[in-house]
DNA sequence: ATATTAATTTACCAATCGGTACATATAAAC
DNA sequence: GTTTATATGTACCGATTGGTAAATTAATAT
């Protein structure tokens, strides 16, 4: 069993181990890594920035990561456990509304929040590449994928617990979200403040399909209103 | 004068040149050179690649185009004026409302076109980069911020014949468009088909504010239905 | 024919790419 | 102490990166 391959399956477990102990916090180097990797890209990023960013040399993130495609695939773990997981968080909300509401507007702040690089790892990372890294695009986009997946099922809850109009796809409106989203992340790549994406989320929602419920429509939701 | 300068002085005007006459042509090579930046992006695009694409060998290539990151301005350009000249159509339709239907109907087509790469080169060929492409990086932000500025003055426009409603803002509007454009770049390169894109764009013209004209709603816009 | 001009081919450059061999350093086990 | 096991630093690997020097080839101008 490989030194990294030890690592993966003893995150955070105290075993006394014999031998010289690494000289480096492991959860600290993988967000140093992240942040760059999150910053440049998969390709982008190259091992002398990542091992400068990590403060390791790169025999050391061999041992400890298996080399960088390894690396990557962690990063990408921690980071859909971590800074993005409101995601999830955001799909337990009680109506679709509320879900696309929450979601789209932790993205806004998400994507153009000061501490994070601007922009979504998984969407980014590695949308085009050379010949060395077809996997890891493949990987990105079966994450994507997921993702749209997720959408769609809460959707279709929400059309079963009557809170989509029957005849709204829950596929549909899936895209219809997960396509929103992406484009954020490049318009905040591309330098658009929170603010603006916010007015984009707003007008999402203002037209977003809810079913006509009777008598007065004191259900209708509260359309966002933001601050340019 | 070096001798990709007099090429970019001198396209198509026909010069009789003594010295050895091209063994290629320029504007065919050109073609190839955007085909492989449009699929792997800038970074993900080596002379390797291009050279053998293009049927020349390095020398060639830096006589006639100036090297890899002039090569990539040039492609860029060849690309504004040829795939994507239909921006430009579109902006010219007569109503805001025929603006976004034909610029995201022919973008959905346009993106998943069996003959072209996926995806859009100016969204996607250098989002995240190296050290070494922050130039081209910015070259390309500076684009799609040149198409939201044209999308949002034919908005502008729009409101001042009052096509559009009073209390909607031409930026506002620009940067949501631009917003479902770049996500179905996105989506498109993520493997997303023709009749998936008119979906999104289908719920995008079901809601496009427009003002509302005294009498019968005749002229309410009719929503576009797409094949799925 | 000869000179001139320019594009071709071949071979090469230094720098960087991701990845490792190897010797040394530091811990626990005995 | 000695042994054993792991991590570290240095120095290196072949391959590839973008970019060129120099010789050759192919055209026109005289």
């Amino acid at each position: 069993m490989s030194n990294h391959e030890w690592h993966a399956m003893n995150t955070s477990k105290i075993v006394r181990q014999r031998g010289r102990p690494p000289a480096f916090d492991h959860d600290e180097a993988l967000n140093k890594a992240m942040h760059v990797f999150w910053s440049h890209g998969y390709e982008g990023s190259s091992m002398a920035a990542l091992t400068a960013a990590m403060g390791i040399n790169k025999p050391s993130l061999y041992g400890a990561f298996g080399g960088k495609e390894e690396l990557f695939r962690k990063v990408v773990q921690k980071y859909l456990a971590g800074p993005v997981a409101y995601i999830g968080e955001a799909l337990s909300e009680p109506t679709a509304y509320r879900v696309v509401e929450k979601l789209l507007t932790m993205s806004a702040e998400f994507l153009t929040h000061d501490q994070n690089p601007r922009g979504c790892m998984v969407i980014q990372g590695a949308l085009t590449c050379g010949e060395g890294a077809e996997l890891i695009q493949q990987e990105l986009r079966a994450r994507r994928s997921a993702y749209e997946d997720g959408l769609q099922q809460r959707f279709e809850r929400a059309r079963a617990e009557d809170d989509l109009p029957a005849d709204e796809s829950p596929a549909e409106l899936a895209k219809y979200v997960a396509t929103i989203h992406q484009g954020m992340s490049v318009q905040a790549t591309s330098g658009a403040s929170k603010g603006e994406l916010l007015e984009v989320v707003g007008r999402v929602l203002k037209h977003w399909p809810v079913v006509e419920r009777g008598g007065a429509g004191a259900s209708q939701p509260q359309v966002l209103e933001s601050s340019a």
